[in-house]
RNA sequence: GGGGGCGUAGCUCAAGAGGAUAGAGCACCGGCCUUCUAAGCCGGGGGUUGCAGGUUCGAUUCCUGCCGCCCCUACCA
C-alpha cells in the first residue's frame, strides 16, 4: 500500500516539475515526516530546487502544491517548516487498499533461475559454528526477500571438498590417529556426530604437523592425492567431506534453510573448468607469465591500482596477484574465476548433476557430478548473482570481478554482488565461559575472533540446542497443560525465531560480539517479542470466534475512526502494516535484511501498544469493535508475512 | 607502508541514498496482572554523534587532517 502510493506521488511530482519548470529526470526524494500528524510523505523539494530556480524554498513549495491539485488516494498537500511539502493520505482509502492486499505466493521454481545466491559454503571438514550461522541466515533471508520481491532464485552452497582444510582432517584421521581406511569410511557413515569428531581432530592436526617434518609433509601428500583422484586417500576425503556436508545440511534445515544445488570443487577440477577459463584468460591477456622477480614462472593478473595510490611515482612495483603458481597449480581465485564464468553461463561447459538430499517439503538438493542423472534441472547461466561471503574476502572477490571485466564481460561484472558481512566473534567473557584461556591483552579486547583451526568457537547445533532448551523451560512453565510434543515444537519455533532474529538485527558491516546472554534473550528487541505479538493477536480472533480474514471487510469505511488522537495512533499501526512491501524492496536494493527485522519489531511494538490500550472483546460499540478487529487482523497478517520473509514462524501459543 | 571498515546513551546497536526535536533494546529507578496471555504496557534519568576544520539553507551522514580500534595486504583455501 505504502509503496504504491509513494510511486503514484512520485510520478505526479515528476509531471508537475515538467509542466511547471521544464525539469526532467530530477531525482525526487520522498521521506517521512517526523510525526504522523504532519502527514505520511515529506518532500524536501523546495530546498533542492531553491538554488536552481533562484527562488526561496517556501515559494517553490507553494507553486508545486498549487499545481498538484488533488491526487487520488491523497487527502491533500501542505507546506511545513521552511519549505517541506507534506502529503496526507486518505486514511480510509489507504486502509481499504491494505485490506485488499492479499499475499502473493513466491514465484514457482524454475531452473536456471534469474538470480543465483551462493551462501553457507562451509569447508566440509568440521561442524558448522556461529559464524557460519550468520552467513546462512543472512543468505537465506536474502533469498526469501528476493522471492518475496517476485524474483526466481536458485540457492547454491559451494563445497570446497578438495582443499587443505579437508586434507588436514584426512591427514589427522589417517596418519595422526593411524586409523584404517575402512575405519574412517565407517565413521563417516555411522558416527552420529561425525562433524563434531572432525571439529576435535582438526585443531590437533596443526599441532601434529609442527612436531616433525614427516608429519608436515603429510599435508601436501594428502592434498595432491585428493586432487589427483582415483586413490584411497581421495576416496576417504570424499567420504569425509560428503558426510560433513550432510551434517551441515541437517543443521541448516533446523533453521528452515534449504539449498537447490551444491557445486563441488572436485568437479570444477575433474571437468576441467579451469583449463577452459585459463584459455580465455590467456587469450584476453588478463593473465600473463611473469619472467623475472620473485614471481618468475607464475601466471599473474594485474591488480587494479586503488584510486588513492596513483600518483606516487617513485619505486612503483607492479602489483600483481598470482593465479597459477610456478609449480603449475592454480590458486583458489583461479578456480573461482572459472566457477563464476559458469555461474553466468560464460564458460561453455556445464556440471553434471545428481540428486543428493531430499527435504521434507519435497524439494531436492542437487550436487555436482561428472555424469548427470536423468531428469536433472540446470543451474548457472544466471542474470545476476549474489555471493554471501564475509568481508575479509573482499579482495579475493574483487580479483574475480576484475577478471570477468578483463575478459570483456562487463555486464556480468556489474551484476556480480559481493554480499559482504562482518564476522561473528566472541566477547572475552563468552570465551572465558567456554573455557578458553585468554591473555590479559585478549581480555581487554572488544571481541575475540573464532577459529576453526584452533577449535575455538560455538558450534551451531550446540547453540540451537541450548536455545531450544532455554525456550523449553519457559514453555513448560507456562503451558503445562499441553502435550510434550507440542511444547517441544513451540520451544523450537521460539528458539529459531530468537536465533534468526539475533543474527539479522545487526546491519551487515557490524561485527557481532557474540554473548550467550544476548543471544538467549527472549524479551525486548527479539524474535520472540514479535512472535508473541502474533500469538496475542491470534488469541483475540480465537476468543471472538472469527477468523482474521473474516475480520476484514473490504467495503468498510473507517474514516471516522482514524480521526482524533486515538485514531491517529491506530492509524500509525495501519501505516506501518502497509509498509511491508516497501521495506522488502528497500532490503533488496540495499542488500540489507536488517531493515526487515527492524520493521517486524516496530510493527510488533505498535501492535503491543494497541493491544494494551484497546480492549477489543469488551468494546460495546459494534462498529468500533469491527474496526478494532480489522486493525488487529491487518497487523496479524503483516506480522506473519514479515516473519515469514525472515524465516521465522509464529507458534500457536507462547 | 598501501587498501578497506568502524568510532553515536553505562552496555549492544539504529538513524531508510544530506533533512524537521539523534532513536531502540538491555541495564538501572518507579508504576501496571479478578480483563483478548506481564515473553507485555506506561513513566524516569541518561548524548558536545572520537577530535579539529571545510562544503551548504541544513552534516551522525559528504570532503580534508589528526587520534583510537579492527580487517585485508601468501606461489593458504
Amino acid at each position: 500500500m505504502y509503496r504504491e502510493l509513494q510511486t503514484r506521488l512520485s510520478e505526479r511530482i515528476r509531471h508537475v516539475l515538467r509542466e511547471l519548470y521544464g525539469i526532467e529526470n530530477f531525482c525526487i526524494v520522498i521521506e517521512q515526516p517526523p510525526r504522523v500528524e504532519l502527514g505520511e510523505y515529506a518532500l524536501p523539494l523546495g530546498f533542492e530546487l531553491a538554488r536552481k530556480l533562484r527562488q526561496p524554498p517556501r515559494k517553490i513549495a507553494e507553486q508545486i502544491v498549487a499545481a498538484l491539485g488533488g491526487l487520488e488516494g491523497f487527502q491533500g498537500f501542505e507546506i511545513a517548516g521552511a519549505g517541506y511539502i507534506n502529503a496526507r493520505l486518505d486514511r480510509s482509502g489507504a486502509a481499504r487498499a491494505l485490506i485488499d492486499e492479499t499475499e502473493l505466493p513466491d514465484p514457482p521454481p524454475c531452473h536456471p533461475a534469474e538470480i543465483l545466491v551462493e551462501h553457507t559454503s562451509i569447508n566440509p571438514n568440521k561442524a558448522a559454528h556461529i559464524g557460519h550461522l550468520r552467513n546462512a541466515i543472512l543468505g537465506d533471508t536474502f533469498v526469501r526477500l528476493l522471492r518475496a520481491g517476485g524474483h526466481s532464485v536458485d540457492v547454491q552452497n559451494y563445497i570446497d571438498n578438495t582443499g587443505v582444510q579437508v586434507a588436514d582432517v584426512v591427514a589427522g584421521l589417517l596418519f595422526m590417529e593411524r586409523r584404517s581406511k575402512e575405519e574412517i569410511l565407517r565413521m563417516a557413515e555411522a558416527d552420529a556426530r561425525f562433524d563434531y569428531t572432525c571439529w576435535d581432530v582438526y585443531p590437533r592436526v596443526s599441532q601434529w604437523y609442527e612436531q616433525s617434518s614427516e608429519n608436515a609433509a603429510r599435508r601436501a601428500e594428502v592434498l595432491h592425492a585428493i586432487e589427483a583422484g582415483g586413490n584411497d586417500i581421495a576416496e576417504i576425503a570424499a567420504a569425509v567431506s560428503t558426510s560433513v556436508v550432510r551434517f551441515h545440511l541437517r543443521t541448516m534445515q533446523r533453521l528452515g534453510i534449504e539449498y537447490d544445488f551444491l557445486p563441488r570443487e572436485s568437479e570444477i577440477i575433474h571437468l576441467h573448468f579451469w583449463e577452459l577459463a585459463f584459455q580465455q584468460l590467456k587469450e584476453k591477456g588478463v593473465v600473463y607469465k611473469e619472467t623475472a622477480g620473485p614471481k618468475a614462472g607464475c601466471w599473474v593478473a594485474r591488480r587494479p591500482r586503488p584510486l588513492g595510490a596513483a600518483a606516487a611515482g617513485v619505486g612503483e612495483e607492479e602489483d600483481t596477484k598470482v593465479i597459477v603458481r610456478s609449480n603449475g597449480t592454480v590458486v583458489y581465485e583461479g578456480k573461482d574465476i572459472a566457477y563464476h564464468l559458469w555461474k553466468f553461463g560464460l564458460l561453455g561447459r556445464d556440471f553434471g548433476y545428481r540428486r543428493f538430499y531430499h527435504y521434507p517439503d519435497g524439494r531436492t538438493c542437487w550436487m555436482s557430478a561428472e555424469e548427470s542423472e536423468a531428469g536433472h534441472p540446470r543451474f548457472g547461466g544466471a542474470h545476476e548473482i549474489y555471493n554471501v561471503i564475509d568481508a575479509r574476502q573482499a579482495e579475493a572477490q574483487h580479483t574475480v570481478v576484475e577478471a570477468l571485466r578483463g575478459l570483456g564481460h562487463a555486464a556480468a561484472a556489474d551484476r556480480y554482488h559481493h554480499f559482504s558481512y562482518e564476522m561473528v566473534a566472541l566477547t572475552p567473557r563468552c570465551a572465558t565461559e567456554l573455557g578458553y584461556p585468554l591473555t590479559s591483552d585478549d581480555m581487554a579486547r572488544a571481541y575475540i575472533e573464532v577459529s576453526g583451526r584452533k577449535g575455538f568457537g560455538v558450534k551451531a547445533d550446540d547453540l540451537i540446542d541450548l536455545m531450544i532448551g532455554s525456550a523449553q523451560k519457559e514453555v513448560d512453565a507456562r503451558h503445562a497443560e499441553l502435550a510434550a510434543e507440542e511444547r517441544r515444537s513451540i520451544a523450537e519455533q521460539i528458539a529459531i525465531g530468537a536465533l534468526r532474529y539475533f543474527m539479522l538485527k545487526f546491519t551487515r558491516n557490524s561485527v557481532i560480539a557474540f554473548d550467550f546472554k544476548e543471544a538467549l534473550a527472549f524479551e525486548g528487541e527479539t524474535g520472540p517479542y514479535v512472535q508473541y505479538a502474533v500469538v496475542r493477536a491470534g488469541n483475540i480472533f480465537r476468543k471472538a470466534g472469527i477468523s482474521p480474514v473474516e475480520a476484514l471487510d473490504p467495503a468498510a469505511d473507517f474514516q471516522r475512526w482514524f480521526s482524533g488522537e486515538t485514531g491517529a495512533e491506530i492509524w500509525e499501526l495501519w501505516l506501518a502494516a502497509g509498509k511491508t512491501t516497501y521495506v522488502v524492496e528497500q532490503c533488496i536494493s540495499s542488500q540489507e535484511p536488517a531493515y526487515l527485522a527492524k520493521h517486524a519489531f516496530q510493527l510488533a511494538q505498535l501492535f503491543s501498544n494497541f493491544y494494551h490500550r484497546h480492549h477489543i472483546l469488551n468494546e460495546a460499540d459494534d462498529e468500533r469493535r469491527r474496526f478494532l478487529l480489522a486493525t488487529a487482523s491487518v497487523a496479524h497478517r503483516e506480522l506473519i508475512r514479515t516473519l515469514g520473509v525472515l524465516g521465522i514462524s509464529a507458534p500457536p501459543v507462547m
